[in-house]
RNA sequence: GGCGGCGUAGCCAAGCGGCCCAAGGCGACGGUUUGCAAAACCGUUAUUCGUGGGUUCAAAUCCCACCGCCGCCUCCA
């Protein structure tokens, strides 16, 4: 089975074959630490996080790297406002990142290089460029000569000359081109910045990615990854900065997600979120997302949707895939109490589930067999992520039909067991492939002093003598009146288990 | 103005030349099950893919025009 990904240069979908058989290495733009993450900056770390362990299950060396820029025009706005130092906000707010990160299950990022960290890499890249007269300095500021670079806009797919018509701006007098860009930028001394050899100053943008990429990842690395809106100018830049300086190719493959539509800019260049105040109140930060949401159903309902299409955050479409996504582990959960086995931690083996199956088992096996190849046939194209979880709901109402006809609820040998228990495990072993599945939900059960546990133990055996008791009325008041606070009953034949809608 | 993307059932969403009288999820409606529910299972829910043309033996998939959303055009993932 080959993967193929699209790539925005090409425009197609190309055959992926890393640099060096074996190894992968990709790099991620990440956010500017200025404001607590959105939920537009859930979205690149997902995708690459998950493709990251899809690339992993196949066998490859995965090296990803996600940059942090800790230092902008924006942050030094933002930490004046405050009254705080830029690198106290960057770590306020990186730190606030990287906990909305884990809680998203995004635990492959190997590394968080910060361009601060990186002023001097920055500063060997200019001069390269500088030597390749492909940058120039102008009274303290560094521009880059984007004539030296041939095919620049191969990315973006723009002709320089549009770029020209499109310039409002002036061609500013110390521009050679009106399309060059900062590499480095002159600031006041009063302002945050370090001595270079052309004066006091910060970096430009694009620069960091170029320097830290190459630095870490290599002069060629495989996949860069970020959101449609980096195409240009951001990556555009990066390309002709780094292939310039080096006369390689940058990376292999340029993959770019869809962008959320739950935040417009305003004229005055103020976040809002209109879609997002419609439906889901006023949420637009992660943290408040996560407050009404568990952090991973957002991950699956991110990973629902094909990646380089836009998506709409909304309470329904949230609601819908949480519904839809609790049925799955509903799933395994049943199997797993079946079995009594923890089938979120075990791995489906395909030729052990051969060797123990009856003939009754053959069909579900061969079924097992299929959603895999299926599965995995979806991830192989363009990483179509929606399309392998589609495969994941067929197959888990072909197992619960199993189940079902073979009446296993009740009694099963060791022998049906062990086959049922891989069964249900197929489910959780290809979710793991893209690190979906893989445990239950924070039911709401996280007071911290398990009250809530306590009292609901209470409840359900009042409940229960009244069912024995056959007197319905109290037991359904009981079930009701506690829906009315959001939490639900469910009668299953070894008992009732409750859970509490978030 | 320039460049690019998108428009598939009530909603979300795969498919991107024949396997499509279009996957999957949510919802809805019947049925099995249940004390009643929930869950599970069975069945129904787009002869049609924004609109109009065209290419082709064959189009949701390619081309053109139009309509409607959206992104980028110097620092937003």
């Amino acid at each position: 089975m080959a993967l193929r990904l699209y790539n925005t240069v090409s425009k197609e979908k190309e055959l992926f074959e890393p640099v060096n058989p074996g190894k992968v290495g990709i790099y991620v733009c990440g956010p500017t630490v200025y404001k607590p993450s959105h939920i537009g900056h859930a979205v690149g770390p997902v995708i690459f996080d998950a493709l990251k362990k899809y690339l992993t299950f196949k066998g490859y060396q995965v090296t990803l790297v996600v940059n942090i820029t800790d230092v902008d025009d924006k942050m030094i706005i933002e930490a004046a406002n405050r009254g705080i130092s830029v690198a106290e906000l960057a770590d306020e707010v990186s730190a606030s990142y990287f906990e909305a990160m884990n809680l998203l299950g995004v635990d492959s990022i190997d590394m968080f290089p910060r361009a601060t960290a990186h002023i001097e890499d920055m500063f060997d890249l200019i001069r390269k460029l500088m030597a390749k007269d492909a940058a120039y300095a102008v009274d303290g500021d560094v521009w880059f000569d984007v004539s030296k670079c041939k095919d620049y806009g191969k990315l973006s797919h723009r002709k320089t000359d549009d770029q020209l018509s499109g310039t409002r701006k002036l061609a500013s007098e110390s521009k050679r081109n009106p399309g060059d860009f900062a590499l480095w930028k002159k600031a006041q001394p009063d302002e945050i910045g370090w001595q270079s050899p052309w004066g006091y100053g910060r970096p430009g943008w694009h620069i960091e990615c170029s320097a830290m990429s190459m630095k870490i990842l290599g002069e060629t690395f495989d996949i860069h990854g970020g959101g449609m809106d980096l195409v240009f100018p951001h990556h555009e830049n990066e390309i002709a900065q780094s292939e310039t300086a080096t006369g390689c190719v940058a990376a292999k493959y340029w993959m770019h997600n869809g962008l959320t539509r739950v935040k417009t800019k305003s004229a005055s260049g103020e976040w809002q979120d209109e879609k997002m105040s419609k439906s889901l109140g006023n949420v637009k930060t992660l943290k408040e997302l996560f407050a009404e949401y568990d952090p991973l159903l957002v991950r699956f309902f991110l990973l629902s949707t094909h990646y380089r299409r836009p998506i709409d955050f909304s309470a329904e479409a949230l609601d819908a895939v949480q519904k839809g996504m609790m049925n799955l582990l509903r799933t395994i959960e049943r199997v797993g109490r079946i079995t009594k086995t923890d089938i979120f931690k075990l791995g489906c083996d395909l030729s052990l589930l051969e060797s123990k199956a009856q003939d009754r088992d053959r069909e579900m096996v061969k079924e097992a067999g299929q959603a895999q190849l299926r599965y995995l046939e979806a991830l192989d194209d363009d990483f179509n992520t929606a399309g392998a979880l589609a495969v994941l709901f067929q197959y888990s109402t072909v197992l619960n039909r199993y189940i079902d006809q073979n009446q296993l609820e009740g009694s099963c040998d060791d022998n049906a067991r062990t086959v049922l228990a891989q069964l249900g495990a197929m489910i959780t072993s290809l979710g793991r492939v893209i690190g979906v599945l893989t445990g239950p939900l924070n039911s709401g059960a996280s007071d911290n002093d398990g009250l809530v546990d306590q009292l609901m133990q209470i409840f359900i055996e009042l409940r229960a003598q009244a069912r024995k008791d056959k007197n319905w009325a109290l037991a359904d008041a009981i079930r009701d009146k506690l829906k009315a606070v959001d939490i639900s009953i469910e009668d299953r034949p070894e008992g009732a288990v409750w859970q509490q809608k978030k």
